[in-house]
DNA sequence: AATGAATGAGCGTTCATTCAT
DNA sequence: CATGAATGAACGCTCATTCAT
């Protein structure tokens, strides 16, 4: 195994256990246990548990984008590729593994000064919501600039909420609220 | 000092602590110290911290929903009493004291499989949902039941992304986004 | 046990520890074996090995102090009792737990930037030359404060290193020369 | 670079160091990051960190007495040569790399039971004794041997508190004592 | 001859909880 | 009814050392 295969291996590990128990109910022994390693050796490729936290979010934020702009990229063009970005979630939200939003539930763990895994968070953020809009820039090229940074914002603020509320509610209602005030908006 | 202003002494630090600083990062130890009092003495008011989480959160409940009713019945009858719930919000996100949705975060940091808190927060976002479609029945008498149901399910939901985005981004455009939408669609 | 009763068995047992072993290569384990105490009742009575550092510290000086006043005091007045100074070292270099000068070994210990360990060191330091400073103002008042000030550090000095050099090379010699030049010197 | 040199800087840098943070509080990665090397070389030129610290003992002794020789040879003949070892000491003291006497300060951090090195140490100090008594055999040639002897003896006691203790204290007047004292011994 | 990757054992510290008084 | 003292388990992290390449 490479040194790239074993980093790789500890993230996978820690995403999965990160993601499902949360930040800070998991202990680095659980990692090192799930990913068959010796403690110095995580320490060899993260020089902190925080350290280890970046790298799990950016696991998760490159899978997600990979895998929504697939499925926006998917549908027709037009209105259609934008409404996507909320249809998203319902096969998320029926598979085993979901767990609500990794990024607001880190933000919530996060003591207040922790300036670092924060910034990443926001900037995450801030790069999915510019997806969004060039989205809509691609897909609805006749609104004005203002509408379409508009349109950008109400779409991720419904997304947001969709995936938050499902996930506290533990029912899929949300998602379909969400998706029909989108639907009523992208008209 | 009696039983129960001991209790209540207990409840407010906790309460002070674990939104400020969150429910996994604040020690008993630090509750104690805040209320003054032995940790024997806590445990003899509650029997352990997930006890006095569950008070924590109902405490932080009835105080928001006296709060929020008390906002929007000030406001004059009609539509301006549902835009009020999320008018509500400018004022808190301005304080210092504003740390996000309480129970966003509390789920956040439950381990999957408590169920007892979990239950409580779901209740809690029920009852305030609860109290939205009232104030739309009281405010909307007009509207089909169908329609006022998912007027309050609508505003709810941007009600929500408005805590949690405006407290990830440290901005409050999310606020005034979900405040315009609300706008729209309560005409 | 008292609390009381608790805390000096801590350090006393430490006290052993890290003069004979080194206060770097004394392990917390160690100290709370010996003591027969859990791990967090060591930080109940100490909130760190530092301030176990100090209480250890503070416990070695106060002992020998006493010890060495002691011994002084009982020999007969004059420069015998200055004298005395250096005659009690040779008891406790033939004792099995001599290990030479705790300060000396805890100063080399120490990272350049601890401050608050350097600074009781040298406190002690200064407390020691303070104690053989008044015992020559006793007896020998007709000196020259100058003279008497003078005295009080050449001893000290001898002191340290009959100390530190008997300690060094595993044999008297440096107790006994000392002493032969503290006695020319106090004729 | 030859093997030769890569040792030759290992231990320069070890020498360093473990000079300047202690031999226990400095690590094998510290060492091997300044020297710009990998680990498993370090381990192919010295078996163990201990074998590191004999070379560092020898390299910080050879070099400390050429200086120190020098120094003394550069002074008139007689008593001066005598009384320059410690006169040594202010510039030394002066420097910013003063950090006491290396020798004490790896006794101080030695489990008892490390006989190597402690021998080393041991042979070191008699040598630099052996030296001084060469030098008065040299330059006080009229005396008996058994007082050149006790002078060097004596010269030794007294050089070894000025370093010591000026160390410790952070000022020099041991320095400036103990040179008073040799002065008039050495008359 | 030199390396990068890995390790077992141990570090100092904190946690929520219990119990005799 | 309230307390001070104690605890077992786990925490995040670092150490000197080894080995396949």
């Amino acid at each position: 195994m490479t040194k790239r295969d074993t980093r790789q291996s500890i993230i996978e590990q820690a995403s999965e256990l990160f993601y499902q128990k949360g930040y800070n109910l998991t202990g680095i022994n659980e990692v090192i246990a799930e990913a068959g390693i010796a403690k110095a050796t995580l320490y060899s490729h993260f020089k902190s548990k925080e350290d280890l936290c970046l790298a799990y979010l950016e696991h998760r934020h490159e899978a997600f984008m990979e895998k929504i702009k697939e499925f926006c990229e998917g549908k027709p063009k037009g209105a259609k590729q934008i409404i996507a970005i909320i249809e998203f979630l319902q096969p998320f939200y029926d598979s085993k593994e979901f767990n609500g939003c990794w990024c607001i539930r880190m933000v919530a763990e996060l003591p207040k000064e922790n300036k670092k895994v924060k910034a990443m968070i926001r900037k995450q953020k801030a790069g999915f919501l510019a997806f969004i809009q060039q989205l809509i820039e691609d897909n609805m090229p006749d609104k004005k600039p203002k509408e379409q940074k508009q349109l950008a914002r109400r779409t991720y603020l419904l997304y947001e909420s969709a995936v938050a509320e499902s996930h506290l509610h533990g029912e899929d209602w949300p998602i379909h609220e969400s998706l029909k005030m989108l639907k009523e908006i992208c008209q």
